[in-house]
DNA sequence: CTGAAAGCGCTTACAG
DNA sequence: CTGAAAGCGCTTACAG
């Protein structure tokens, strides 16, 4: 019972080619058909129906964002959140739609190869997975469109947009070096990802190019999750770290409460570096330094990318790979607006 | 290029109407010809393209999940993410995908009518909107199913998913009065949504119910987001409350900011607590007593109101409201584990 | 500039 | 139990 193209055909008086002309705004129609067309369009308030127009036009303007579950869980920061802002906002501009994919546990395997081929999605956003992640076979094998946010080894040829984790990490820890930190640990990401390891990468060459050696009793291993952060730095402690390069602020939430219980003081003792800017580093409390990370952009521009390759196929992948940018705030110590604030 | 139930029949040597039997699982073919066409689809690894099915059908198995930009912006706590991990879960198992839509301040209007009326979505879940939200007109008019998460006073017949923000507020507040606490504060949350007056509501009530008269110089105005609880906090403080019931979370977060930058203790001068149960709430300190909502399970419950709605139309629309439930832990100074924990 | 016709990949009565 | 045929609501050459 919705209006449907031959009804506009059928008021307007025109034959249905017309009306489709106008209402995909081609040209080469009439200016009385045009207004008469789109007069009836309006009056009757008719919106195309998208799924015979997919089908007719063999494209349906429709987007896949796939979060793998591993992603959705241990991000329980707004990671996901502005990620799908980024994804939606451009998608939406370019008049396409966004369908969401979050991985079930039992029903991944089989789901996702439905999801790929269902004729509902003309490419696919690929939230970062772990490595070796069932998702990346299926997508070996799909002859749409993909963009991977988070670069992933094996899909070297896949279209990317990324953030630069070691160069992120370096930049970091370097920071910390320069403001006179010798001894300087670092609570690590998770291992099974790409981002986890570039950034234990980023650390150990700020040290090295710093002339030091990387001791690996100042490494603890992290997974993202805000519990290991607390591990982590309780891990640490014997080791009398004056500095900390965290893999990401969510850790760092937790090696703040770690340092609260034993009464060591941020940035005095110990000064702090995070990852991600997350919008609660800065209410953190002294409030943290870190690297933030693009992600709504990140979002936008896979988003741009994909939309593209799906309208003009014979476009070469991409690899964006953006810069983190260092936030200078009050726990690592340098920044003017640094008090002396005591953690208990 | 993609297989076809054209293929399938070919190849089989069926006809289309079997093999379409076949595949959608119905009755009144041969064992022999089910075996056959099963083994072909197999191999071929053919899935029904789901806009020609919907199409055909008028029916196309999606849901729209509705996200308007306000809540997305204000809950920058997992409110979004578990919403939808719950409304996925749900919708993957009943063999139905889930369209985004996140609202764009600018294309709002006209984009919510195409979203509502483009025929790839078979009804809505719209996750808690503002009063008086543009896309409340547009839902007068949809003739699709849908259901509300958090209800709407303009939209009183619709289904809705909620849980009993009253008796929430309320329970919190008795909880404080039974510890001994006598001069209860509130900061309130969004003056703009159905959850801010209901929760507000109820810690009056509460008050009422106790004995007590409600004090309006106790309470002070926030809108959920980290900062309305700080300043919110600081307006409080020289009414010298020792228990305030905090709206969110999050709202929880900033009022912790603010006692820490005061000196004073939680629970020992002030007892807190909060509502929603986010999973900071567990890890802050002292560790936060709130309200738990469930929201992923709300998710879930929207999704199987919805989609019963949409393969039986004839279903009266429902109201499901649960209570959200006391976790007690150190901030109110009721739990046995509570210690003395001094904030700074 | 406009229209008649075929076709996209399915489902669904209808006949047998 | 099986198949031929119409139809879902569009787009897109093709002809004029």
């Amino acid at each position: 019972m919705p209006v449907t193209l031959e009804d506009i055909a059928e008021v307007s008086g025109y034959s249905r080619s017309t009306v489709s002309r106008v209402i995909n705004g081609e040209p080469g129609v009439s200016h009385r058909a045009r207004q008469k067309i789109t007069d009836v369009v309006e009056q009757l308030n008719y919106h195309p129906n998208q799924a015979a127009r997919g089908l007719a036009a063999g494209q349906m303007n429709n987007i896949g964002l796939i979060i793998p579950e591993t992603v959705s869980f241990i991000f329980n920061d707004p990671y996901f959140q502005f990620l799908s802002l980024g994804v939606s906002q451009t998608s939406n501009e370019q008049d396409f739609s966004v369908m969401l994919w979050l991985s079930d546990p039992d029903l991944e395997r089989k789901s996702i190869n439905k999801f790929l081929n269902n004729g509902l999605v003309d490419g696919f956003i690929i939230a970062s997975m772990l490595m070796g992640d069932p998702i990346i076979e299926a997508l070996k094998s799909t002859p749409r469109p993909f963009v991977l946010v988070g670069r992933q080894p094996a899909l070297p040829d896949a279209s990317v947009v990324d953030c630069d984790n070691v160069q992120g990490a370096y930049a970091a820890t370097q920071h910390l070096l320069k403001t006179g930190r010798k001894r300087i640990a670092t609570i690590t990401g998770s291992e099974g990802m790409q981002s986890g390891i570039n950034r234990i990468e980023g650390y150990q060459k700020a040290l090295q190019d710093w002339g030091l050696t990387v001791n690996h009793a100042l490494i603890a291993k992290g997974d993202y999750t805000e519990g290991s952060g607390y591990f982590g730095m309780f891990q640490l402690l014997p080791e009398k770290p004056d500095a900390v390069f965290i893999a990401s602020d969510n850790m760092a939430h937790g090696a703040y409460r770690a340092l609260k219980e034993v009464g060591i003081r941020v940035p005095d003792d110990i000064a702090i570096v995070g990852f991600d800017d997350i919008p609660s580093a800065d209410q953190m409390t002294p409030s943290l330094t870190t690297m933030r990370q693009p992600i709504r952009k990140m979002g936008n521009l896979a988003a741009e990318i994909l939309i593209n390759k799906i309208n003009y196929p014979d476009t070469d992948s991409q690899r964006i790979i953006l810069n983190p940018e260092l936030v200078v705030r009050q726990s690592c110590g340098s920044s003017a607006l640094a008090g002396s604030i005591t953690l208990r």
